[in-house]
DNA sequence: CTGAAAGCGCTTACAG
DNA sequence: CTGAAAGCGCTTACAG
């Protein structure tokens, strides 16, 4: 049997062996200097020789100082509602930790309106919170963002897209580039060599679908290393969404005069849905379609075994651990790691229903 | 712009609303009597009115009772490393509230050794812990404890396998038949009907073994759900743990038996290297080959590629959350769910490298 | 540069 | 049945 103690050497314990104050303790505990050289060494000495801990509950309880993080994320709507998942998660982490004073503020912007990200930031800069956790959707912008609250020394937690060149504590996300091996690997073992497929990308007004290319990537990559089947069986076509009812007839036509030698489709994020739709319209169920996140239109259509396998990036995983390495950061003073790669799960209709917190 | 603000009124508050003390405000807040009924319903009516979250900071540093949890575990070892990974997932749990006073004591026990469970169980209850966290690996003794811990009062949480019928507060584990059903799926969706298969179960001394059973079951029961597939197709072997050259011999017997046609092994547990060896061995790589846990073993023959997917029961999580549970009952008094099934994760060679904490 | 005192919000004997 | 006081371990003005 073990036990686990805490802390029980105190700082007047640590003052009493110095033969000083308790005060003068705490001075130096937190570097805010006017203590000698002098008492300062020999207080430093006792402490590295005491394993003394804070007792981070009356610190903060005395301290009552709030700590006021802001999450600058795009605001969920019914046509994208993944983002309500990553707030949920830091929602989720809020409770655990407003205990120690921690509270939030949330900024909202437009998934596809750089100008509302750039008015939302303004908004929280001028709150000056303690720590940010940010989600990058345009590249450019977000970098000179990254860099001002550098300068203001406010750290920063980058979640879901990956642009931390340093100037972040963390980054909080999925490694794109693997996820689309794992969406490959998927479809080489269910289909095997030589079998014609399609990769389809939805993309939007340019900006932040670096993450999204990655996927189309890896998937490739894995065909390169793994598979004989040349590249011309494997095409691409990137559907702008300019209007839901034109993307339909665009994807439905080449869908069609792909068959039948078509075996399947990976769909690059999660509008997934779209494409079984259409699969189902026309009643093809010898297609097998892998697509990304268990948003609810998904998720029908994978208990219903049109969509295949959906990868899901854990959003509000990334929402709870990016507040949580905030926290670790701003109120216990940890060090953090810098590089969170969320799992990649790999969801089917066997196993959906036990992804409830994802 | 959302604030999300948190407790500002104080017992002192509510004193002085009631035009009482701080001290029989904390009597009522707490039930613990002595408080004539009139005094209590002004107060309590005050509370009801005002929102009042105690601040749980200033709660347990002025009780400063330690809360003591146990956990009554197995050992892990060389030949199965399994349940270190619970553990480490209950350490880390414990790190993040241990400022609450939470503090942790092991009680191991021999995974096969049923004495050795009572001894270890023994041992645990001389020291009267606050809260229970029990792998329940010898299911009548273990129905027996919980028996008795729930005369005491003390709150347990299961962890792994599920034998809590009302007698503890929480379980939290994997859904064995349904994971079955996922090992299933993947096997079917690679094969196809008509493929033989085998099942391995690698038995130990009666006792645990209830969620092996389901994972046969479940993998049976998806066969017969989706496929064509004849039952005579299906054979399964129990293999007893009676010392590995002479178990080796035996499974290679098996599997070469049952060649050509045999084209997928399912293995109900962790042992499933086992049989990757045989098949490595035989230079054998037609055989697509399913089993759980990430140990080092099976994650080595993963990324060979002589096993084709393992299923995670994602043991780090487990202990996790058992500690959190009991943290969130005992110390935050909060209502907590009595199931925690954790997902099914599906690992293959692609995903591996970002479950770390699984 | 240092110490003594008051206070964070709650709990706990103790006195009445 | 109730209140006043001391204390949990730390922080924060303030006085010197």
């Amino acid at each position: 049997m073990d036990k686990n103690n805490f802390s029980r050497i105190r700082i007047k314990d640590i003052a009493r062996l110095a033969g000083v104050s308790a005060g003068t303790v705490d001075r130096v505990l937190h570097n805010r200097g006017e203590v000698s050289e002098k008492t300062r060494n020999k207080i430093l000495s006792i402490i590295r020789k005491s394993d003394y801990h804070p007792d981070i509950l009356a610190s903060t309880l005395a301290a009552r100082k709030p700590c006021r993080i802001a999450a600058l994320i795009p605001r969920a709507t019914d046509d994208s509602p993944f983002w309500k998942y990553p707030l949920a998660g830091i929602e989720e982490g809020l409770r655990e930790i407003m205990y120690f004073g921690v509270s939030l503020e949330r900024y909202y912007f437009d998934y596809s309106d750089r100008e509302s990200f750039l008015q939302s930031a303004a908004g929280m800069i001028n709150e000056k919170p303690q720590g940010i956790i940010m989600a990058p959707v345009f590249t450019e912008e977000a970098s000179l963002l990254l860099k001002d609250f550098n300068r203001k020394g406010i750290p920063v937690v980058l979640i879901n897209a990956n642009i931390c060149s340093g100037s972040c504590i963390a980054f909080v996300g999925q490694d794109s580039l693997q996820s689309g091996m794992v969406a490959a690997r998927l479809m080489h073992y269910g289909l095997g060599d030589d079998a014609d497929l399609l990769i389809i990308n939805f993309t939007r007004e340019r900006g932040n679908q670096g993450h999204i290319q990655k996927r189309e990537e890896g998937f490739r990559k894995y065909y390169r290393e793994n598979s004989k089947n040349n590249n011309s069986l494997l095409q691409q076509i990137n559907i702008a969404e300019v209007g839901i009812s034109r993307e339909e007839k665009i994807l439905e036509q080449v869908i069609l005069s792909s068959r039948p030698g078509l075996r399947g489709i990976f769909v690059t994020n999660s509008r997934v849905f779209r494409v079984a739709g259409i699969l189902e319209k026309n009643r093809i169920n010898d297609i097998i379609l892998i697509g990304y996140d268990l948003l609810q239109n998904n998720k029908d259509f994978l208990r219903k075994g049109t969509i295949d396998f959906l990868i899901s990036q854990k959003p509000r995983e990334q929402g709870y651990k990016s507040i949580m390495t905030l926290y670790h950061h701003l109120v216990l003073r940890k060090q953090v790691e810098r590089s969170h790669y969320l799992p990649i799960d790999i969801i089917t209709k066997e196993n959906l229903e036990h992804y409830t917190f994802t």
